[in-house]
DNA sequence: TTCACTATTTATAAGCG
DNA sequence: TCGCTTATAAATAGTGA
């Protein structure tokens, strides 16, 4: 983009191609970092990655994150219009397909890890210092126990949030879903998975706006 | 950015600043798809608000997300690697401090967030119209079972995954973690949570990528 | 509201140290 | 590998249809 047009191909020279992204990562967490004091949208932004051994993070400072965190924290609030918007939702796939149902119930789902993405990365990464040695001590211990959520939810067995800690469960506002059940089928088999390279999810970018005026 | 220099702030009208998010989100996911191409990274962008009724996506081809996608398949052999810098990281933690264990951790549970994040987004969004009515049907009740899930965790139940049908198992190629136990101390409150405007999430851009050479 | 159209501001590919 | 600088490509604020 500056004395060439460069072509949107894999950069093939590896110094150039680690420089490129380094470049346009930083780039990329101005612009949501712009985007969201601009459009005052709750933002996160997460860029991390074997190139670069320093992840880049956005809010970056406390003041940054507080308007953030605030928001976040009145979430729950939100759930009554999101409910009414599930239920419009739910009048419209009447007419239209399911396509309309399940785009719609992957988008609450995607609100809800962004809930967590967000409220973990937030509490993790910028206060982290700020914070007491008990609430240090705490933000361990809910990590932790995310993590064997995750980890049970693989190998079986549910961690139920009720026996998060008080501060934990602060800090885990889940909201609550609710739409109707549906039915379904059963299992076909696409098999599209060789072994070509190992990969791993480097960057993270996770912006949220406000419903606004 | 064009005839003024525009203040880095809440734009204060209403109407303009849903214009300016509409602009620069649709700049943002471009940044992400070129990202994406150019260094040979995994990558997903997820951008949707009440501002706009019809979320951006990238990758917006089949032929985009395929490469994502079998790229992402792979992620379990990076499983290894994962650990070693896992270890590395373990061993500078005892020269530091808690927070770089926190931090890893949080990493960590990101990548994992990710990849469902991932799966959920590619598989609802692109090749939804290409998908056979048995495996459309099979989407639903992972995703239904996903809900249910997250639900559960919220009101004290597991929900095993080994409960899902074939297809959606393999859809689901969750990681395994394991870094250590710690400890740690109990409940303090810091009690930040007054109401003011009502919050959503929605923008979500994701991105990852690869090692490379 | 949503395009389309610039005038300008930004982002950056190349070079250089 | 980084940090700067510079010329050029891209993004986009303001505006009009």
């Amino acid at each position: 983009m500056s004395r060439k047009k460069v072509k949107l191909e894999l950069i093939a020279d590896e110094t150039a191609r680690r420089t490129t992204f380094r470049k346009r990562k930083k780039g990329l967490v101005k612009k949501v970092s712009e985007l969201s004091t601009l459009c005052g949208v709750n933002a996160l932004a997460i860029v991390y990655g074997p190139y670069d051994p320093n992840p880049d993070f956005w809010p970056s400072s406390p003041s940054d994150a507080k308007g953030v965190i605030t928001r976040f924290k009145n979430m729950s609030e939100m759930d009554q219009a999101k409910k009414m918007m599930n239920q419009q939702e739910f009048l419209r796939e009447r007419i239209g397909k399911f396509k309309d149902k399940l785009k719609w119930q992957l988008r609450e789902n995607q609100v809800l890890e962004t809930t967590k993405l967000m409220y973990e990365c937030l509490t993790g990464n910028k206060d982290l210092q700020d914070l007491s040695y008990e609430a240090l001590g705490d933000l361990t211990w809910l990590i932790e126990k995310r993590m064997k959520e995750i980890q049970n939810r693989i190998t079986d067995i549910g961690m139920p949030i009720s026996t998060l800690p008080p501060l934990a469960q602060q800090f885990m506002p889940m909201p609550k879903l609710d739409h109707e059940k549906k039915n379904n089928a059963d299992g076909d088999n696409d098999g599209q998975g060789s072994g070509r390279d190992k990969t791993a999810m480097e960057v993270l970018l996770s912006i949220g706006n406000q419903p606004s005026s």
